[in-house]
DNA sequence: GCGTCCAGGTCTACC
DNA sequence: GGTAGACCTGGACGC
């Protein structure tokens, strides 16, 4: 997911001063919110930090990190309710949730899971790595649990601002939808805006203000489709149809292509797709192929060995710098 | 400061 | 099915 990936910057995951003057909105709104905490288990092969920092996701809004502390707080909409800010944090061997408003409990956790994948099964892809020279460091450090947005239509709106344009366009994109059109928070931080509230924007809000370009009649298209339910992206987390089917369904939203459907496919659980973009080819023929270009089959025969979990092999093979000790 | 070039992924038209 | 060109932005570069 070069996404996340493309000319990702990970020079931020330091950048202290812009966390801490934008990692939970205005103070005063915060203090005046009911506040909760909640304490879930979570499975014996969880990183925290390899999850939230698998790929750029953490860097855009309404994810906002703070290295330092090691706190992940993120801006959801409840299903019936308005946004509320929600403060992650690990507490030895789980995770400590502080709520700011008056979303249930039940929400929270569920959508605290979605967003790590707790209920992700990773065993037997780890059992595949665990022998493999170059990828078995995934395994040891439990990586692997790609972090996510709270709706699947949240990451494949976020999935299109990824394509063709540099990561630092890419935070913009998402950053202004979600200070444009996401409704705030007690806490002041915004949640990333509804489908109803991107289709009532024309195009040339979207190439005007979100500075989306040639994308604007992409995002108007799709919030219209998805906020009138003709297209309905939550029901594909569950979908009960092979993958290549799945992708070309996904594929039918103006925009998406090859990389992009791919890279939400890994979102849903499904690693059969590689996501190839500029960043991961560059990096195959860096680690792989002696700094020489080669076409995709040979990057797809290289890793058709991990069968159904190719695609999250080759972004472990891909990402393992980042996590080298610093 | 201005103009030019380039990278990035997808769509469309064409072969 | 494969390929070329257009789409648009922002960064890099030269002047």
């Amino acid at each position: 997911m070069s996404v996340h990936y493309t000319n990702i910057d990970r020079s931020h995951v330091f950048a202290e001063k812009t966390l801490r003057d934008t990692a939970f909105g205005n103070g005063e709104m915060k203090d005046k919110a009911k506040k909760s905490t909640y304490r879930i288990s979570v499975p014996a092969n969880f990183s925290f930090r390899h999850t939230v920092e698998s790929h750029g996701w953490y860097d855009l809004a309404p994810f906002r990190y703070d290295p330092q502390k090691s706190e992940l707080a993120y801006t959801f909409r409840p299903a019936n309710g308005s946004p509320e800010a929600v403060r992650i944090k690990e507490a030895k061997g789980a995770l400590s949730l502080t709520v700011f408003g008056e979303a249930a409990r039940t929400e929270v956790i569920a959508a605290v899971k979605h967003i790590m994948r707790l209920d992700e099964p990773l065993d037997e892809f780890y059992s595949l790595i665990s022998q493999t020279p170059g990828l078995d460091w995934a395994a040891n450090a439990n990586a692997g649990r790609l972090l996510r947005s709270s709706t699947v239509y949240e990451d494949l709106v976020k999935s299109l601002c990824t394509t063709n344009c540099s990561w630092a366009l890419t935070k913009k994109m998402v950053t202004n939808l979600v200070e444009l059109l996401g409704e705030p928070s007690a806490d002041g931080s915004r949640a990333f805006p509804t489908a109803s509230a991107m289709a009532a924007r024309p195009e040339s809000f979207y190439r005007d203000e979100i500075r989306a370009g040639y994308r604007s009649s992409y995002f108007a298209e799709m919030a219209d489709s998805i906020a009138s339910g003709r297209v309905d992206p939550e029901k594909w987390l569950d979908a009960d149809m092979p993958t290549p089917e799945l992708k070309k369904e996904i594929k039918k939203v103006k925009g998406v292509g090859d990389y992009a459907a791919e890279n939400l496919l890994k979102l849903l659980g499904r690693y059969d797709g590689l996501a190839l973009d500029s960043w991961l080819r560059s990096g195959f023929y860096k680690k792989h192929n002696r700094e020489r270009k080669c076409p995709d089959r040979k990057i797809e025969r290289h890793y058709s060995k991990f069968g159904k979990w190719r695609g999250l092999a080759i972004w472990c093979d891909m990402t393992e710098s980042w996590f080298d000790e610093k």
